[in-house]
DNA sequence: CTCAGTGTTCAGTG
DNA sequence: TCACTGAACACTGA
């Protein structure tokens, strides 16, 4: 489940809990896809006996300020997810690929069971791949109404395909750019060059709102607006947003892309 | 059984 | 070199 919401909202907890604390203990799943070819005594060696500072984040990726060189690095793919307890995992919990136990109890538990997720570590994080190739983060680092259309006015590909690619904007995921995309009035398909300087002040102030509003809601999506494409982008099968406006949907830049053609030009 | 999926990277093309 | 597209990656559940 992770966009940018749900980063920033684990970010949140993470630090809430760990900020300060010494990692006791770690356990290591033997797993050299997740530790980007990393051993379990490399990640071991880097990890126990640290000093959490902090958490940051930038676009879906997340790390852990320390007093280390070596940093670890988060990202959650499709399927990762966290768990905050004060019990460590039992057995029968599948995919389970990282354990921190902290200094005064807290258990950080990261599984991931289609591995897409990755943890690295790194010396500098912003300034290696793949933090390096990350363009602005939309919340903390959106750029202008101007900004925006001068790099918009250089692309050719579908708008959705832009809002997807993370070294143009960071942090926007599939839901996400269709939502943004519904509340603007704007067809995934218009080539982002194609929109007018009306559309990209729209579209400048849906990016913000959108993902200012779903981390003000902590990403729990029943707290999104009853307005929002995101109730009724999961039923298939001809839904509607309301009375008339069908949602359609189809692969626009290799994602399903739901969105409600009568209400987007 | 087949296929799609809240993501990223890389090979291939123009 | 750049921009863009589509496939690959790994696994689960509809």
């Amino acid at each position: 489940m992770p966009e940018l919401p749900e980063v920033e909202t684990f970010r949140r907890q993470i630090e809430k809990k760990l900020k300060g604390k010494t990692i006791k203990d770690v356990h290591v799943a033997p797993d050299k896809l997740i530790f980007a070819g990393k051993s379990p005594a490399f990640v071991k060696k880097n990890l126990q006996g640290a000093k959490v500072k902090k958490c940051h984040r930038k676009g879906k990726y997340i790390w852990f300020e320390m007093n280390k060189e070596i940093l670890p690095v988060f990202h959650l793919g499709m399927t990762g997810s966290y768990i905050l307890s004060d019990k460590f995992p039992d057995r029968s919990m599948k995919s389970v690929k990282l354990v921190l136990e902290m200094s005064d109890g807290t258990i950080l538990t990261y599984k991931d069971p289609r591995r897409f997720g990755r943890i690295f570590l790194l010396k500098d994080p912003l300034e290696h791949r793949p933090l390096s190739r990350l363009g602005p983060d939309v919340m903390n680092e959106l750029p202008s109404v101007k900004e925006m259309k001068k790099i918009l006015t250089k692309r050719k590909a579908p708008i959705k395909a832009v809002l997807l690619d993370q070294s143009v904007f960071s942090g926007i995921g599939n839901w996400m750019a269709d939502e943004i995309l519904f509340q603007s009035g704007i067809d995934p398909h218009r080539l982002a060059l194609s929109l007018s300087p009306a559309e990209v002040k729209q579209l400048h102030s849906k990016i913000s709102s959108v993902t200012k509003l779903s981390v003000k809601v902590g990403a729990d999506d029943e707290k999104y607006p009853k307005s929002w494409l995101f109730h009724h982008r999961w039923g298939k099968k001809g839904g509607l947003i309301s009375s008339g406006h069908v949602i359609k949907h189809e692969t626009v830049a290799g994602r399903t892309t739901a969105w409600v053609p009568s209400k987007q030009k």
